[in-house]
DNA sequence: TAATAGGGAAGTAGTTCCAA
DNA sequence: TTGGAACTACTTCCCTATTA
């Protein structure tokens, strides 16, 4: 019944449903951006300066979940107002393009969480009342970083619990595309560099790396622009390490990989527990370990 | 002070080839 | 036929990059 709409032709010229069975409901694609400073590294205390989230649902999935049609419906996107240390540094101004009038005028980061959760509740993916999921969602993001590294420091530094309806699913899209272009390799080598006698020193007494130059390729970390590479998409639209840009970029990617019959599942985990060497009690920075 | 993926180096076992 | 060298494929370990 659905066949005229959602099928393509396959090598055999016969019709297939590529809808691939698809557990959750909806998706929220974040990419949140941070405090830093040069040479400081992942393990410095970093606050989130950009909440942006695309909330992604389904066009056409079936009772029984089938789905390949995935669409941004709404957007949230919020400045934060940094308090450990709430002048941002230079080298973060130019990465983020978050000038300091932006993040001065922000709320903090518990009110912003306070505002989307009302988001949340909005679309009926959380009780207004006691913030338990209502729909099954998803989170997802580049990496499993934003989660289990930024959202747990920033609750740490600004002292609150970690929210019910952050500690559930995580879908890390760049491992998802990884999974897939490995699956799909001898269709795409969209992603593979060649690399010859840069990498291979030629030794024309060694029999093996004689006469022809070696077929050696390396795959590259799958960075944002190589995924939208790998899948055939146009390149990155926006600004790098822009939140809602990354976001909007990654929802793309989403949208790819769903109408290409990949089952979007949890492939990550947090643990909101952590704790970094800086961190005395809660809210506290210990200033005088920091290798400054 | 973390988890993870991926690449490179090194080691090992099996196969092939060739001279004695 | 045999022993040794060369070659290939595979595994394991270690290191690096990644995330602002």
């Amino acid at each position: 019944m659905y066949h005229h709409l959602y099928s393509q032709p396959s090598s055999s010229g016969q019709q297939q449903d590529i809808r691939e069975k698809q557990p959750y409901e909806a998706f929220l694609v974040l990419d949140v951006e941070a405090t830093c400073r040069e040479g400081t590294g992942f393990d410095w205390p970093n606050e989130i300066i950009e909440w942006p989230v695309c909330l992604m649902r389904w066009k056409d999935r079936s009772g029984e979940g089938n789905a390949s049609q995935l669409e941004i419906v709404d957007e949230f996107r919020s400045f934060v107002k940094p308090t450990w240390r709430p002048q941002l540094s230079q080298y973060c101004m130019n990465l983020t393009g978050i000038t300091q009038a932006q993040v001065d005028s922000a709320p903090t980061f518990p009110v912003v969480l306070k505002r989307f959760a009302r988001f949340l509740a909005k679309h009926g993916l959380i009780g207004s009342e006691n913030g338990r999921p209502i729909q099954r969602f998803c989170w997802c993001s580049d990496g499993p970083f934003d989660i289990r590294h930024f959202v747990v420091k920033q609750c740490f530094i600004s002292r609150v619990p970690m929210p019910p309806w952050i500690r559930g699913d995580i879908l890390d899209v760049r491992r998802s595309v990884s999974s897939w272009e490995t699956d799909n390799k001898q269709e795409t080598t969209a992603v593979e560099v060649p690399i010859y006698s840069f990498a291979v020193p030629l030794d024309i007494t060694d029999s093996r790396r004689a006469g022809q130059l070696p077929e050696i390729s390396r795959r590259q970390p799958l960075n944002m622009h190589l995924q939208l590479q790998a899948l055939g998409l146009p390149e990155f639209q926006g600004r790098p390490h822009s939140g809602i840009d990354d976001a909007r970029n990654l929802a793309r990617i989403m949208a790819e990989l769903a109408r290409r019959g990949v089952r979007l599942i949890p492939n990550a985990s947090i643990r909101p527990n952590r704790r970094w060497y800086w961190m005395g009690r809660p809210g506290e920075v210990r200033e005088d370990l920091l290798q400054d």
